[in-house]
DNA sequence: GATGAATGAGGTTTCATTCAT
DNA sequence: TATGAATGAAACCTCATTCAT
């Protein structure tokens, strides 16, 4: 599935060029974490990463080609995402535990995933294709199931509410989340205690899946 | 009150380089809504507003502070939002449109300002005190009063609910709209219908401050 | 003698025109004392002159235009030194005298000058003929006399000795005394004391002169 | 002892980048001859030397430094100057021929490194500490020895006389020495013919030295 | 496989210089 | 007289990129 690792001119990479490449895609992904992304430059990737620029060249063909390589990486990571979502009760204290679960499980994937995340968000808020897709596939991964949870949730119930749609509910929350993942002094430069934060969105979660505050503790 | 526009070696300018100033401004403000923020080159933004980089460079020391300029003057025009808050009631039919108007509001300034809002949260994200602040003012111009208007909704109804705190509620209410504004096309990759946004983020809105879905229409 | 004072373009300056003109002359001079001559640009001395770049075309054509000028206004000055050897004896005590007369005059002289006779002298040494010219003159305001001083001396005592040229020892003798006078620290990092500065050049400058070493005092 | 040469990235430079770096040298050390310091531009070492400026930064990160390494270099090769000065006689013909032959050594090394001598000088006339430190190296080769030979010379001889400061005689000596090298034209302005020169210099250093005339020839 | 070394290309910056006001 | 303002021109400087070793 994860195919052959292949350098620029074709050559499959052998044992050594494997650890070479992988190296540069760490500092990369280490550089994206600490420089803004207008800085990052080949030169610089390859120098941190203990090697020249002509070894980066025989791995990818450009920086941007690297950063994708990440964001695939992070993409495929991010299926795992969704069993925050299947097979959840949201009833009562288990729908609550539930909201939390989820919330937590997104905060954690997305401080772990940062950097790359954020050029994704920006790649693709450019309207750049590639990462409109791979951004698709992260959130999706949370998005798809909640929104068919809301989907059952609602036909269970008594229906015909004339409410909004299970998967812009589901996208909205999400990108919160993700959002909100994103920024992380933000908040509270607006005046919400870190503490605060898990509680809101949690109770924002469970408001928007189901309608209905979640249970007290 | 917005004190003296000054060259960057210190003069002031007069009537003449004023325009000047600004017409570089505009082109970069446009310019920055039609190529990836990693690509705009002074002699790209002197070129199209019809002068040269050493006029540009009369009037900004880099790019970054031009950006910070528009940044800056949307911050301001920011301000205005908070009239999509202020004074509004939150009651039945009228607690609807009041969400309604402000999730309306609030998009049509994130698309008026698209471009400058997506390089001030970049900024923010890589942890730009500057792009901090302003994007904190930005957004504080919602979350403050919003804030508040959770608060006082609670205290008028029998209170003692151990809810969330209003300030990260608004918070990552907001945080939520802006960023769905800001990825206009990825809800839609994700199977919500553009008609679905606004019922969606409205019936949020409504749930996050107030507690209870939206009166039907 | 002076000549009109005039702008670029032919006009006569007035009194108000005058004194920017000299202002810009003034900052020049504590400028080529402040920086390295290299970097010594029209756009700061007009700035630290309190006018514009276009103000200093008005009354010079270039920077070296209006070094020449200070250099000049030096050379017009040094014209004062010839007094620090004419008329005088070199006679025992008094010979001693008047050697020390002359190294404290010059000394004196190159401290007030420093900074353009730093710069006359580079112009010289870089073949510049109108630099080269305006040394000559400076130097010859004490090589000449001196030069006569020595010829006047030897033809006095038995002559007949295949001595050194008088024109020779004379422009050795005050090279040595302006080198010195340019390079403050120079001597002292080669571990000669400051108060012993003095005394060496009047030795060397008796010696030179009269061939033998000054009187005790 | 030299150490490693390296690039200015920090790399250590093989085989062919020391000869392109000291070509480049090279061709600097031209130019300061021919043309005014302030006029010696990277791109024209670079095309002097038959390469690019882009290659000029991988070893020097501006002119200045690449002259400093000139400076250093002359600075290392005055050592030998010492040995104009080290046990030599300075009594009657040999006296004569000693000083004969340290002027002419001097003149000869100061011919040599003509140029960059000159911006030795000029930079530390404008202060610079790095190169103060290497004009003081330079001359130093000769003063200190000189000092010594005065010194000696004075304590053989019945002593006790209060005579001017053996290092600071010897610094004003070779300061002169110098400053006559770089400015060659100069004396002859003054009416002092080519020929009168040396022995000029010749008899003021006898004099200053041994406190005496040279033997006549 | 890796990389010293070189460099074309192009944006960045600075200035001298001009001109209309 | 003075100077805001603009800019051509040229150097600076950095990088991506290539290639021979």
């Amino acid at each position: 599935m994860t195919g052959q690792v292949t350098t620029v001119d074709g050559r499959v990479a052998g044992r050594r060029g494997q650890a070479t490449r992988q190296k540069l895609l760490d500092c990369l992904g280490r550089m994206l974490g600490a420089s803004p992304y207008r800085d990052v430059k080949v030169i610089d990737v390859a120098r941190k990463a203990g090697t020249s620029p002509a070894t980066f060249y025989q791995y990818f063909p450009d920086v941007e080609a690297a950063v994708l390589e990440l964001a695939e990486t992070t993409a495929r990571e991010s299926a795992a995402l969704s069993e925050l979502v299947t097979g959840r009760s949201w009833a009562g204290r288990a729908g609550r535990q539930t909201a939390e679960e989820l919330v937590d499980g997104f905060l954690a994937f997305w401080r772990k995933h940062d950097a790359i995340l954020r050029v994704i968000d920006l790649g693709a808020a450019e309207g750049d294709r590639r990462f409109v897709r791979i951004r698709t596939r992260v959130q999706g991964a949370i998005v798809k199931p909640l929104a068919d949870t809301i989907d059952e949730l609602r036909s269970r119930s008594r229906g015909g509410e004339t409410d909004a749609s299970p998967a812009a509910l589901a996208g909205s929350l999400v990108t919160m989340l993700a959002a909100v993942s994103a920024q992380p002094k933000s908040l509270q430069a607006l005046g919400a205690k870190q503490a605060d934060l898990k509680p809101a969105l949690t109770s924002l979660v469970h408001l928007g899946v189901t309608g209905r505050r979640p249970a007290a503790k």
